[in-house]
DNA sequence: TGAACATGTGAATAGTTGTTCAAATGTTTT
DNA sequence: AAAACATTTGAACAACTATTCACATGTTCA
């Protein structure tokens, strides 16, 4: 139904150059992986959540003063942001403090700055 | 019309802790330049395409045969990290050649690598 | 110059995503 | 236990985005 017989290579591919280059690809999973890491950062309200963990732990609510959003708004980018391990809460009574999960976060966003910052 | 004669704050806001970060927020335009620059890195064929350019440079038909996909849709692809100076190009003959613009990429994508590897 | 090759681009479509709104959950205080 | 506070969550809507398709542009070679 589908036979490649009369296939006609249009374009004319290197094809030891591709095969090596497929070969040396990280599994899909990987890249699928690392593309939905950076999807995360992709977002201005995500990068100033994260701006302000940089200065210290702070609350939904105070977060949410802070970027002059509503706290559901937060709620839902600060569930994205802990799914994907960057962020990590602490209840203290009835508030809820969020904080940097790692140091990855700064050193990720600090490459970033460097790459708009030139030119 | 919309005096806030009545306001009731709901939420304990901690003013002097919020006023402190707010100061300390980078301006808008570099939040917003940041999270455009992360969107470009959110994007699995374009996190595929950089992986590839890691190897070697590479004409958009190769590139396209090394993907699976058609020209038109890595085209597309390419535009957008041109756009975002993550990769450049040559033209020899009738091939475009591209490559990674700097080793800003290779930083940024290993930092997200080291992330998503730690468990 | 014309034909073939290689890439680029605009419009359209399908899928994804951020915010809002309403309501639920969880905690403290009285 | 009830009321008030703080956060979370699901559904819905609007805005955005990746791929496809058709076609345009640019280059080489006969």
């Amino acid at each position: 139904m589908d036979t490649d017989i009369e296939v006609c290579e249009v374009n004319e591919i290197h094809r030891d150059k591709v095969d090596e280059v497929v070969s040396r690809m990280p599994d899909e999973n990987e890249l699928y992986d690392l593309a939905e890491l950076f999807k995360v950062f992709g977002d201005s309200t995500r990068i100033r959540i994260l701006f302000a963990l940089f200065e210290e732990d702070i609350c939904v609510c105070d977060l949410a003063e802070t970027l002059g959003m509503t706290t559901s708004a937060v709620s839902h980018q600060l569930k994205i942001l802990r799914q994907a391990r960057l962020v990590s809460s602490r209840r203290e009574g009835k508030q809820v403090i969020y904080f940097l999960a790692d140091d990855h976060v700064r050193t990720i966003i600090d490459k970033g700055r460097e790459h708009i910052e030139e030119k």
